[in-house]
DNA sequence: GGTGTGCTACCCAGTTTCCGGTATTGTCCG
DNA sequence: CGGACAATACCGGAAACTGGGTAGCACACC
């Protein structure tokens, strides 16, 4: 037995009191200690370099460096790296963007703390539990944006008309419109405003 | 003195991690002490009647009863409760309704733990302090949006056509193209994308 | 009694969106 | 190399939206 056998947790979130509720619930648990707890992105990935967790617990939303990409730049240097997302958005594109940048679960804030300590053990032992809820957000399948309607998606809820989304993006607004069919039908929708509503509730785009 | 003198809080969060993180960080100061903690709007009042807490922290976003609903709830029997919104939302349209609805305060979530305990002493001695950065949000002169406008602009981020929304509100196209005309002034915008997205920056309307 | 506000309704004209096509270019991949 | 896909561009017509105006009715407030 080693001195510190304790499970080691990185804890990244921008909000203080959501990383006091982390201390606190992890404190109760004595096979389980708070390495560290950091607010933004950039500061998770300075952490985990200087001194790797067994486990980072990882918000979405976050100042300078959000946690998608705080996630890929982890596992880009430590390709065995446990991540666990925790965050409110349950839109299934929030997932899909974080399993896919190396996430090795995926967890709502809204989840009880006994669920965030037994998904903490399983991922440490290996293990790669989905919450039910999460799971189901990936089973329906869903037709994927690609990444020029992301942005056309993103223009259009900025507020700009199409012939300004022509503009800014220096194509044509046939072509725009061209982009906006395909997002409607991928979508399943008929109308602009009606698209940007989808977008948001899945995480296509963002607020802010 | 008393065999009890510390501050009593009620806290209401539909976040258990939220609810821990506040009762860790309440729980280190000796003058105060967590009376209850509570998951909605409809426990967050039935809890007060039951025994008055010296202050409640309100979440606005709760299940059953959302805070501004329990604020007035609690307020129409306890004219003298001290309740301090507690909330993720920063649009002058939430603050605004929540100080309507008889909130001492407004709180951002991002607010560190020494504000929170501070502004919590602060209120329970009689005093309103007001975050700057909460009071800057009111300072700007904006033109509140009437019901009616609320509903159309409301049912316009649903998705709806104005033709639809004439039907789901039993009014003229005409008429929803006035009211649309006057939303747009009110929020200076031009296209009802641009004041789905002031909306709700603003806090005007709400996803869900 | 007058004033203000909210909600309703209409007219007209111009602009924009939406939907059905077709088509070219380049890239990636088996 | 052939096929799939992304991104680009154009055409044409029907439908919807936007902006300017006027106006009646109810209700509250001073």
């Amino acid at each position: 037995m080693t001195r510190n056998p304790a499970i080691s947790v990185l804890i990244a979130d921008d909000h203080p009191i959501v990383r006091e509720g982390l201390s606190l619930i992890i404190g109760r648990h004595s096979d389980m200690r708070v390495l560290a707890s950091v607010a933004t992105g950039e500061d998770a990935v300075a952490a985990y370099l200087r001194e790797p967790a067994d486990i980072v617990l990882m918000d979405l939303q976050m100042p300078l460096m959000n946690g998608v990409e705080a996630t890929r730049a982890i596992r880009q240097k430590h390709p065995d790296a446990k991540i666990i997302v925790l965050t409110m958005y349950s839109g299934d594109e929030d997932i899909r963007r974080a399993l896919e940048a190396g996430a090795t679960t995926y967890l709502l804030k809204d989840s009880l703390s006994d669920d965030l300590i037994r998904v903490a053990r399983e991922v440490h032992a290996g293990g790669r539990p989905l919450d039910p809820e999460v799971q189901a957000r990936l089973d329906v399948p869903s037709q994927r944006l690609t990444p020029r309607e992301m942005r056309v998606l993103e223009l259009v809820f900025e507020g700009y008309r199409n012939k300004e989304i022509a503009a800014a993006l220096l194509i044509s607004e046939d072509t725009v419109e061209v982009h906006l069919k395909n997002i409607f039908a991928k979508l399943m929708v008929h109308y602009c405003t009606a698209a940007v509503r989808v977008g948001l509730s899945r995480g296509i785009i963002h607020m802010g």
